[in-house]
DNA sequence: AACTCAAGTTGACATGCATCAAGCGTCAAT
DNA sequence: ATTGACGCTTGATGCATGTCAACTTGAGTT
């Protein structure tokens, strides 16, 4: 794959304000004037591609991307070719937060398909939130969300089997899309089962044999990448927090 | 152990400015009039002691909590009793920035040992923040900081067996409690073998095998919680690279 | 000193998942 | 259509680690 048809501009220079993600990602709970502000320092770039990167672990960290259509993955490139998955970033997503402290990149960031990303330089966000402080506030919220979510991560890497994990990661997924305005219980997979396996700590074939499962057990029908959820609420349940539960549920 | 003898509160009403942890802890980088105006929000309680809690998931968030002298866990109650440990936390290691997203804890803390621990009210730094840059950035880096901690830890529970796990454990502590100034190979441990295990995804019976295999490997010399880490790089290389091909390291 | 209880250790056994290996469907290039 | 590469699936096997159970040790209490 090499070069696309020209696309258009007007479909990605979209400012923040008419953003339909605004909701999820930065701008949110700002006023107008401040979205103005902050839309003025945010790049966006023509789309890229399956496998382009947008930075590599060592790289001197500049900037937060946004994903605003498609899909990226974080990894740990690891000696010998191997690599552990960190993260799947839908829309709305952030990426890079991890690199702000040490102001270089640790880990990689690849997109999964054509995307389009909002790329916003640090230095100047920092300013601003100073100057916003519904902004900083706002920031603040989202990396504490990436903490929060980690430790549910770390939860499930330390305490579950690989049903529940695959469970959990089909369940958050379903949300996650959902909340994007997409269907819950239809959706196409961008990664491959051996990323999905890297990301939930097993072997590509364990989650080849759990989807096979799933499908026996008449939880999903599953082609390829497409997979459509049939019993989202016995999923839940598998995952381990279900919203049908009595007492303590944790979502996000 | 109920009440202890009442400890002088010269002892613990240590200004931030005094403080040997400050080039850990929030004041790092603070021109001194800020770190005054920083130490003017702070409160300082008297110790608190063994099983005490600093707060419990469902709370409501107010603060910040600093690690002054002491030890403290953080932890997911899960029902039936069972606990996932989320981390250890040291001198100068802040506590629940987890909980600024949802304004409410998704976990507990309970201290180790008898601590002193500073309060940080949240809503009051958030102002001081915005007046202060260099504060404000310093905020950033240690969220970052702990985003990037915890993936070093999906790391490990994702893909390191139960040898690596505990080598890591170990170097980790070791590593931190030599910042502190203190010995890093001579060392006692606040945390249970329940409480490490369940940190490390692994069965106490798991933990308590591979301190005598340690032991015996002439790696460590180990008497109930004191630890001598009789061969430190041996560890270090066992929690980073696979030992059998022992050809490139990573560290940080 | 004797008692109690929790924490830790050690051994025997069971099992979930990784690993190894082979085969199959899909897609792109020719 | 043919080829090759790759991703996915499926089966067979082994091992690391969890589980269960018994015992030891240490610390606090009386």
């Amino acid at each position: 794959m090499t070069q696309r048809k020209v696309i258009s501009f007007d479909t990605i220079r979209v400012a923040c304000k008419n953003c339909s993600l605004s909701q999820l990602c930065l701008p949110m709970g700002l006023a107008p004037e401040d979205v103005e502000r902050l839309d003025s320092i945010i790049k966006r770039s023509r789309p890229l591609h399956r496998g382009d990167h947008l930075f590599r672990g060592g790289e001197r960290f500049r900037s937060l991307y946004v994903v605003k259509t498609g899909s990226v993955k974080t990894y740990a490139p690891s000696e010998e070719g191997g690599e552990q998955v960190l993260g799947f970033h839908l829309p709305g997503e952030i990426i890079g937060l991890d690199a702000i402290d040490k102001a270089c990149h640790a880990c990689s960031a690849k997109v999964l398909e054509t995307s389009a990303i909002c790329e916003v330089p640090f230095q100047r966000f920092e300013e601003l939130a100073a100057a916003i402080p519904s902004l900083q506030h706002q920031m603040y919220r989202l990396l504490s969300k990436e903490i929060g979510q980690d430790a549910d991560m770390l939860l499930l890497l330390g305490k579950k089997n690989a049903e529940e994990r695959l469970a959990a990661f089909l369940t958050s997924m379903s949300s996650r899309l959902s909340k994007r305005g997409l269907s819950p219980t239809d959706f196409y997979l961008s990664m491959s089962r051996h990323e999905i396996g890297s990301y939930l700590g097993l072997a590509v074939e364990t989650v080849s044999r759990l989807f096979t499962r799933f499908q026996e057990d008449g939880l999903l029908r599953v082609d390829r990448k497409h997979v459509e959820v049939l019993n989202l609420s016995a999923l839940e349940m598998m995952a381990g927090a279900p919203p049908s539960s009595a007492h303590k549920q944790r979502s996000n």
